[in-house]
DNA sequence: TTAAACTTTCAGTATTTATTGAAAGTTTAT
DNA sequence: ATAAACTTTCAATAAATACTGAAAGTTTAA
């Protein structure tokens, strides 16, 4: 396989994949652009080789830097600003974690939470809906735990912890 | 609160969170109103009780079903189907993490499988895609080996030995 | 067999999300 | 101060996704 057609399969399906995350595709592809290159690339370069609009490019560059999953790079002698991805593995999965548990677990355990405090009526409906309430606010609690680990974790301790206890 | 007030802030709130898991608003909702409610409802339960039609509540409901996360309740004396939710949240999170494995994880580790056989053409950019390449393959497979141990797992065993060894 | 009850499908439409290209804004070099 | 280089913004448009309501299809009871 070429590099050139490697490279284009990676860019659509890590574009497929960023859907899961809360990425659209364009800006999932300009992140797997920048993870794959060797150097830092402007926008101007991102345009190019995506065939976007500038503004296209600007706005989920923007959306990527919220995320902190690229970086800005200032090169002297340069008045472009360059882009590069966050190139460790390890830490772009524990950043994306954060962002992903702050903007889909934070609200449905807010939620949760509030209609935990459902009054008792006494039927049968209000009675199976604190029931159904307290096992997902209990999951989401433990799992907002288990991310919460990963998150502030050092790789080769969260794995091998993994490995030792599953195997 | 009261009861409908928490219900449909549940359900609101399950909405928005089934869009991460690829669901769509509706799907979400449906699903939702199904795992709080006491006994199955029929099709034109779910129609009036989220204001949609009929079609769109059908199509949901059936995409629902391919996700194995709601079933089909024939009631005798009934020409009308039924359905219900899960009620095991156990149950639930494995049959979502499955559905999710299969839909996320298993096209990227086919593509990263694929895109490691590239060439050595001696450049450097070659050179930078097959190291990220490398290490974004190993991190899916291991997150892979994690969701499967999670989906085969029992609740009790899971949860005990993650906390077990994080604490 | 017929018709009522029920479910599914689908073409057309509505809504939401994504994109464009140029105007507006900012920075830098002369 | 001026203009070139660069970046951001935004109104309009395009594309994608979601939804409708009625037709088509299926099941059941009489």
């Amino acid at each position: 396989m070429k590099y050139s057609e490697a490279k284009s399969d990676l860019i659509q399906a890590w574009g497929n994949l960023g859907y899961s995350w809360g990425l659209n595709k364009v800006m999932a592809q300009i992140h797997a652009l920048l993870m794959v290159s060797a150097k830092p690339l402007s926008a101007e370069e991102i345009m190019e080789e995506l065939k976007i609009s500038r503004g296209n490019a600007n706005m989920n560059i923007r959306a990527l830097l919220e995320w902190n999953i690229i970086y800005r790079i200032s090169v002297p002698g340069e008045r472009k600003e360059f882009f590069r991805a966050e190139k460790d593995t390890w830490v772009l999965a524990r950043q994306v974690a954060k962002e992903r548990r702050k903007r889909e677990l934070e609200p449905i355990l807010k939620t949760l939470k509030n209609v935990s405090a459902v009054e008792n009526d006494g039927t049968e409906e209000t009675k199976e809906f604190k029931k159904v309430v307290k096992e997902l606010k209990g999951f989401a609690e433990k799992s907002d735990g288990l991310l919460d680990t990963f998150i502030k974790a050092e790789e080769n301790w969260f794995w091998s912890t993994i490995m030792k206890v599953f195997k």
